[in-house]
DNA sequence: AGACTGAATCGTTTGTTGATTATTCAGAAA
DNA sequence: TTTCTGAATAATCAACAAACGATTCAGTCT
């Protein structure tokens, strides 16, 4: 069997009982066991075992951007809707996964706590998805997003940062974070600027060109 | 002495002893015993130790509202440059607190932990004034913000949610985190809708009125 | 030689016990 | 009667020991 083969033998197996019984109570030795090997042999295809469960993570996420990537670049939809469906599945993904298994959220926190660069990797994967969409925007004319866009991104993300580990921060209803979400990327995408409805109300004076 | 006295007394005590010793460290019985009265008499003033934390909190967090009134209607600002004062104000408040006092920091996890409305108070009190900073700019003229002040300040909150207790969400240094809130600040303020640049080159191309 | 095993190591978790301390309350003091 | 005390209670914490399990590596097998 390629060493490849092995590695995803082990990430399933590794799945299965993290799934089952959690991060904590899986053993190195019932994983080694589950693919007829012996415990010392999983070191040579991974580290450790925190670096079994990023794997897991990783391959899930990669999963979750290839969605993302195509919620913003979908046709039949502007901007501001690509956008919003983007945040809105970040949203309701989390929340759901976090919210009915308790198996995933301990492995979320291990990973969160042992290695905190993962977070800013996720969050980097996902600031080139934000750019593709304002790339798109523009290329379709939709959007004119002032100044650099991986900066923008970056400030987006700040901006719904309370959206994306809901239940780490607050023990609101996800009902109610969808509103607050809508909220915020209104705010987001109008502003609130004074020029801004100044020119609003010149512009509705305007003859019609 | 009157009973507001007494309790001053104890909070006094309390204060001195949380933030030489830290919260667990102190004893019900040494906070009585440097008010000259038995533990069990602090029952009388406080139905418990928590209580007298969240006492000693709620009277800091007071002054620390107090002061953000006046950031939000001080003349010589605009309505942008007043919001920009009061969350930057509200930033390097928590995080030099959090940053260099180990006391303090445990105090917010207690608290945070076992009085989870504690928070929910805060921002409440917060909100009030961002009110009060809109109501202002509409006096003046400033500003139009479309819809519910209310609404708008539970907005900006969330919006940023990830500069109000800095430390627990990310490890970036001050001068990180204040560049980044003066880009959400841009964000929200001036927004990236597509009309609104639109807009600003059309209103340009006017004839000055 | 390279792939693999499994016993030994060593750090971590778990469970236990004793001490400490928040909180209560029967009664003493005012 | 009201205010306060301090011993009693019960919950929490700290320290220590035992068990467990991740990781290593000397040695076996192919």
């Amino acid at each position: 069997m390629s060493k490849d083969a092995v590695r995803d033998k082990i990430i399933e197996a590794a799945k299965c009982r993290f799934s089952h019984f959690g991060y904590g109570k899986t053993t190195m030795a019932e994983v080694a066991g589950d693919c007829g090997m012996s415990p010392g042999n999983l070191y040579r295809f991974f580290p450790g075992k925190l670096d079994i469960a990023e794997a897991i993570a990783t391959e899930d996420y990669e999963r979750h951007l290839t969605h993302l990537r195509k919620l913003a670049i979908a046709t039949g939809k502007d901007a501001r809707g690509r956008l919003r469906d983007l945040l809105f599945e970040e949203l309701r993904r989390t929340y759901h996964k976090l919210e009915k298994d308790p198996r995933a959220l301990e492995m979320a926190q291990v990973i969160a706590h042992e290695r905190p660069q993962f977070a800013n990797w996720m969050l980097s994967r996902e600031r080139e998805i934000l750019v593709e969409l304002m790339n798109e925007a523009e290329r379709r004319g939709e959007f004119l997003p002032p100044g650099d866009k991986e900066e923008m991104a970056e400030m987006i993300q700040a901006a719904t940062m309370k959206f994306r580990y809901p239940q780490l921060w607050t023990k609101l209803t996800l009902p109610k974070l969808e509103r607050e979400l809508d909220g915020v990327l209104k705010l987001i995408v109008d502003g609130l600027c004074p020029e801004r409805a100044q020119q609003r109300a010149q512009a509705e004076h305007l003859p019609a060109a």
